[in-house]
DNA sequence: CGCCGCAGCTGGTCTAGACCAGATGGGATG
DNA sequence: CATCCCATCTGGTCTAGACCAGCTGCGGCG
């Protein structure tokens, strides 16, 4: 494995039983993708399961593995290509900007939506507005080295930002355009699980269907303790990873 | 969506353009697991076949991923069922046990090993002892009201803790053993990603392989600024999040 | 009555082949 | 020479069926 913590536990095949050939396979065309460097291309679909004697559903299963823990890529046309190492994203209320440049490579943002709309409920109770008050809903592609890297929604109360629509450059850092209205950022609760991407999520991040994300919910409270923003963060599972700093 | 941060920011079916039959199936199965409760039996893959007029395998492409979303429970020769929601782990230095307990459930730890072994360079670089040092290997199943949940193993200098083997009941808290050596927790440093389980994994945890896992690499160290330990908790996806406390 | 074994459920793996759709390069045509 | 179209790569979806392996309940046997 190419991750800096090591194998598995105790790695790979159970010790007695049977071992499925999806599973062979994988390990096999590991082998493959640990020879060749990031980059190369790794043999197609057909091909490897002619050099296997297997079928090319087979195949697919082994690959769809690989492509999950992030060590192929994949894209409909082109060759499957070895993947590189992950990125890691610091738990921190610093924007996503920094943990890219942090690893030498250029954050960029590309804007999807940038709306209003009324607050329904769920999203009037996290924000602690009434239910219909008007929100604005600022949806961005993040990315690293022009390539997608995840998806972030954000939730504002509009009458806390009247002038976001217009002053607001969505290429550059929302939290220090808050910050420069005059908004302290306090305390945040993030919530972290994995999911799958829907399929509109995975065609605006250029991924397949049915790969894991990282889901990350986040509110953030300024020190008055009044709710400033709701984000939904969904970033690729197979290119990045998580890191908290915990005091005792 | 069951989660308490309701859906994908815009959910479900790309807006224009085809979709695969196996995501419409999946939304028709999401429906019935809706109206039926937690713990209720979903027909059977070749009923759902008959009934949609599909194949049984594009019928397990939309169950997979609502296993792997963790909507269902299956077993193998069991009928699948709809699965309750997912458990919160806070992101602190605290035990497992206490997330748990916090959700009203009851937490338990199984043994599978307890052994000594020489560290590895990686191993060894982590913990800041020489290659080939003695380490002590605990690797327990972590349990909710006897349900396995994540796998737990954890790396300790043998020198450090000559007593462990026999003095620590493995069925307790691991913290509160080492506390009460003497040894203080300061901090740590914890990554998490997203991974799939080996087989072995699977095998322990009574899960399906290709299952997303929660992957927790943490080292921790005294106030000396010493590494105490390094534990490596496998939590099982569709079961489990996370929430981290942040201030500004 | 109590136990055992098997029939018949369930999901898990695998096959061989079909067709669709994105990407690419080379050749025919203007 | 420039352009366009299509053959032919690639991966994506789907089928119908086979066989294997857990699990459960029921019927028959001791």
């Amino acid at each position: 494995m190419t991750s800096m913590w090591g194998g598995p536990v105790r790695s790979g095949v159970p010790a007695g039983g049977a071992v499925p050939k999806y599973y062979l396979a994988k390990i096999e065309i590991v082998g493959l993708v640990d020879e060749l460097g990031e980059g190369a291309a790794v043999p197609s679909e057909r091909e490897l399961a002619a050099r296997f004697g297997i079928a090319r559903e087979t195949v697919r299963q082994a690959l769809q593995e690989l492509l999950v823990e992030g060590r192929i890529r994949r894209r409909h046309g082109r060759a499957t290509v070895v993947a590189g190492p992950k990125i890691v994203q610091p738990l921190s209320i610093e924007s996503y900007t920094e943990g890219v440049r942090r690893q030498g490579r250029t954050p960029g943002r590309a804007l999807v939506a940038l709306e209003s709309q009324p607050a329904d409920p769920v999203q009037a109770g996290h924000l602690e507005i009434e239910p219909g008050a008007e929100l604005l809903h600022l949806e961005r592609i993040l990315l690293s080295d022009d390539e997608p890297m995840g998806l972030e929604s954000t939730f504002l109360p509009a009458a806390r930002f009247p002038l976001l629509r217009t002053d607001f450059d969505p290429g550059t850092s929302l939290y220090a355009y808050i910050r420069g209205t005059g908004v302290t950022f306090h305390r945040a609760t993030e919530h972290i699980e994995t999911v799958l991407a829907s399929p509109r999520e995975a065609d605006l991040l250029g991924t397949g269907p049915a790969l894991p994300m990282l889901l990350l919910n986040r509110v953030s409270w300024d020190p008055q303790g009044r709710p400033i923003e709701r984000v939904r963060s969904l970033f690729r599972g197979d290119r990045f990873s998580l890191v908290a700093e915990l005091g005792g």
